[in-house]
DNA sequence: TCTGGGGTCCTAGGACCC
DNA sequence: TCTGGGGTCCTAGGACCC
């Protein structure tokens, strides 16, 4: 085995990661503003009611799985008063940012990994100081934000998120638990394959053919071992396992590879119009994300999907990519494109659908790449797009927009159970009662 | 009736070139 | 009997994550 310039003399401060996660993020932002629900199964559905994305405690008692269709469940939900909401993003994104705020505040290097998850840089703590620091760091989230959180630490991320899952489970522990040299062995041992980061039910299922049952026997294969018959991102996460970082802090947030807007639709459309109105309201959505990260792109993918369910299995996805001829953040060149590419998609298929979406794809930064000499950008409609910008985060998504995107809004799906905007819109705050 | 949305990385294999 | 070979780039598809 050989891995590139791998320091092996003991380090003055061997690496710390912690993993802080919230617990049942989306069901804790709705208890929050509604604490009558604190000790009932409460459930969360995907955007168009479609499936359970986040569930309490409870629910998980009453063996309610992530990623099960809602219709599934109205039985038990009748039987068992289960408290069920539609997904409210704004809130769980404003949400989000507290967290994140005031984590911030208190520990220095954070990599904000996802929705409700932020890896922490915790190289220098004495060991001594690793625990009380964590549960101190769990308390105070709690106390400012009002969502329950879990801190997992270990010399990787990998082990971090081990830790993590482990102080969840702990229902009666601090929210911390710590992976060190002395227990690391044993924990992985107890530790189901399934359950380490990066390894999911296809590789795990592999896995266990070949004996390799929990996280303890995968950190004991060799890398070359692991790339010849998986791939390096296996080979990665044994390593990672035995305590060998490979993953860093990434405390820089990238540029975005691709920025996808797709929904489903409320029902079956086969309307060219309705179908257009859509794709034009995802194509001005996707710009605005290109524009918050001041970049420019060059193609646009636009997608139709039919029903994926039905039985026998058959063809649901037909897409087709328009190349603008120099890339652009303007909302106006890809509403034409888009309109360009679904024209001829819809003319080839004319099918029922369930779902559009569209695809950015080479994206750079704006004013890097290509020196455009021929750029018909003029100054005036950088201007226009900046205002709009500025209204529709003033006064909320969607409050200008382009008369493609149209007004009936005939496709959108539906959100039956949504809770109140409570803290990103003035008509909607909580309203408290003086007795 | 009914089944989410948004990402990244890796690899194999085809196209193409010299 | 006998198809060239090697390098690079691109894309589709599969795997994973939350």
């Amino acid at each position: 085995m050989f891995i590139q310039n791998q320091d092996l003399t003991p380090q003055l401060n061997p690496p710390q990661f912690g993993l802080l996660d919230c617990n049942n993020f989306y069901v804790s932002c709705e208890r929050v503003f509604q604490p009558t629900l604190n000790k009932a199964p409460v459930i969360v559905l995907s955007n168009n009611d479609g499936c359970v994305v986040s569930r309490s405690n409870e629910a998980k008692r009453l063996d309610i799985k992530m990623g099960v269709p809602a219709f599934k469940l109205k039985a038990l939900i009748q039987a068992q008063k289960i408290k069920v909401f539609s997904s409210n993003y704004a809130l769980y994104n404003d949400m989000s940012q507290r967290v994140m705020g005031a984590l911030a505040e208190l520990a220095p290097n954070l990599e904000i990994y996802s929705i409700d998850e932020a890896f922490l840089d915790l190289t220098g703590f004495h060991p001594n100081d690793l625990s009380s620091f964590g549960e101190n760091l769990v308390k105070t989230i709690q106390q400012w934000t009002g969502i329950p959180v879990s801190l997992g630490m270990g010399s990787t991320k990998t082990l971090a998120k081990v830790a993590d899952h482990i102080a969840k489970k702990n229902k009666m522990g601090s929210g911390v638990f710590k992976i060190n040299a002395t227990n690391r062995e044993h924990v992985l041992a107890q530790f189901k394959i399934e359950d380490v980061w990066g390894i999911g039910k296809n590789w795990a299922t592999k896995l266990n053919q070949r004996g390799i049952v929990n996280a303890y026997e995968l950190s004991q294969r060799t890398y070359p071992e692991l790339q010849k018959q998986f791939n390096k991102t296996l080979a990665s996460t044994a390593l990672e396992l035995q305590g060998i970082p490979i993953h860093k802090i990434e405390t820089i947030k990238k540029l975005k590879k691709e920025i996808m807007v797709s929904r489903s639709f409320g029902r079956m459309l086969t309307d060219y119009d309705s179908l257009r109105e859509a794709i034009a309201t995802h194509t001005a959505q996707a710009i605005q994300r290109l524009r918050s990260q001041h970049a420019v792109a060059k193609t646009i993918t636009i997608f139709l999907q039919t029903n994926r369910f039905q039985q026998p299995k058959q063809p649901y996805h037909y897409d087709t990519l328009i190349e603008l001829p120099i890339p652009s953040q303007d909302t106006r060149d890809f509403l034409k494109a888009a309109e360009q590419g679904l024209k001829q998609l819809y003319k080839s298929k004319p099918l029922a659908y369930k779902k559009a979406g569209v695809i950015l794809r080479e994206i750079s930064s704006k004013g890097k790449g290509q020196i455009d000499l021929f750029s018909t950008a003029d100054p005036k409609a950088v201007a226009q797009i900046e205002v709009l910008d500025r209204i529709n985060r003033t006064f909320g998504k969607g409050t200008c927009r382009f008369a493609v995107e149209g007004y009936t809004k005939a496709w959108l799906g539906q959100s039956r159970d949504r809770s109140r905007a409570y803290t990103t819109c003035w008509s909607e705050l909580p309203i408290v009662q003086a007795k």
